[in-house]
DNA sequence: GTTATTTAGTACGATATCGAAGTATGTAGT
DNA sequence: ACTACATACTTCGATATCGTACTAAATAAC
């Protein structure tokens, strides 16, 4: 079992990498003064749902309340999201999509689609799903292991 | 081919949060004061080969110079590394560990080891592999694409 | 119902990351 | 050898991220 451990690492070396490298591509596609942060809260608000609250959105990024905190405060100065009272709790609030955040992130991910295509076209489909499918599991294992 | 986009973008998904979630059990074994940015570059010395340009080390992390400048000269300050003249270019340095920057590294993964081999049990061996073989050829064809 | 504790968000200060411009060395062109 | 350009690193100012301490609202204890 002893190859295993190095295995592991490498598994989480290139993930690191293929993340930075993936953020770069992305960043090179927002607009100006949109920054990857903000444009995965977008996207995060779309895939899942909006009217999420800071906090909730702050652990599904696994970032410390200020950070989102702050992360939001630059989507609402540009219009991106619409933040609104908590209807059942005044303690809390809601972040919901507005038009130009949506389409924000739509055209985004079109823009970046044809190049994504390219690029992993030497990659054979089903193993791209294989891949997605473990990554899903592993992640829900990392997920489940936070306290 | 149109269900292919959205498989895409789930695998960088997938791969940002695995890379976060990875980070914070990393952190979470880091002494005081040393941070996840600064053991990749320890880490990148042992598994590549130390020796290294700051440069070199900003490429390979895809960082700016700037960036890797910090980065070394946190290292340095708690001696982990040592920062000489690079003897054939006199722009240059050269970044080698010290030994009590190899040590921080075999230690900390050494103390994650266990953590790691617990978490990803449920998932079979030679599936990691296969996982690892497939995220390398993407690290390299993402890689390839950096003009 | 009053008090203590917990929870959601923010303010603030410290550090990390980054882009633009600066300095010094190396290289190419002639 | 001189000039022009390229390259390696640093400095500096701006923003992002984060930890600590705070405020306000909800919940619990009694």
């Amino acid at each position: 079992m002893n190859q295993t451990i190095p295995l592991y690492f490498s598994l989480f070396n290139e993930i690191g990498i293929i993340s930075q490298l993936g953020r770069a591509l992305l960043d090179a596609r927002l607009p100006e003064g949109i920054i990857g942060s903000q444009f995965s809260v977008l996207n995060h608000l779309i895939r899942v749902k909006d009217g999420r609250t800071p906090l909730e959105l702050a652990n599904s990024f696994q970032v410390p309340k200020t950070t989102m905190t702050h992360t939001i405060s630059g989507l609402q100065k540009h219009k991106l999201i619409l933040i609104k009272p908590h209807p059942e709790d005044g303690r809390s609030k809601q972040v919901w999509l507005t038009e130009k955040g949506r389409d924000l992130r739509n055209n985004t991910i079109a823009s970046l689609s044809p190049q994504l295509v390219e690029l992993l076209s030497p990659i054979p489909h089903d193993q791209i799903e294989s891949m997605v499918s473990n990554l899903t599991k592993i992640r829900i294992l990392l997920d489940n292991n936070r306290d």
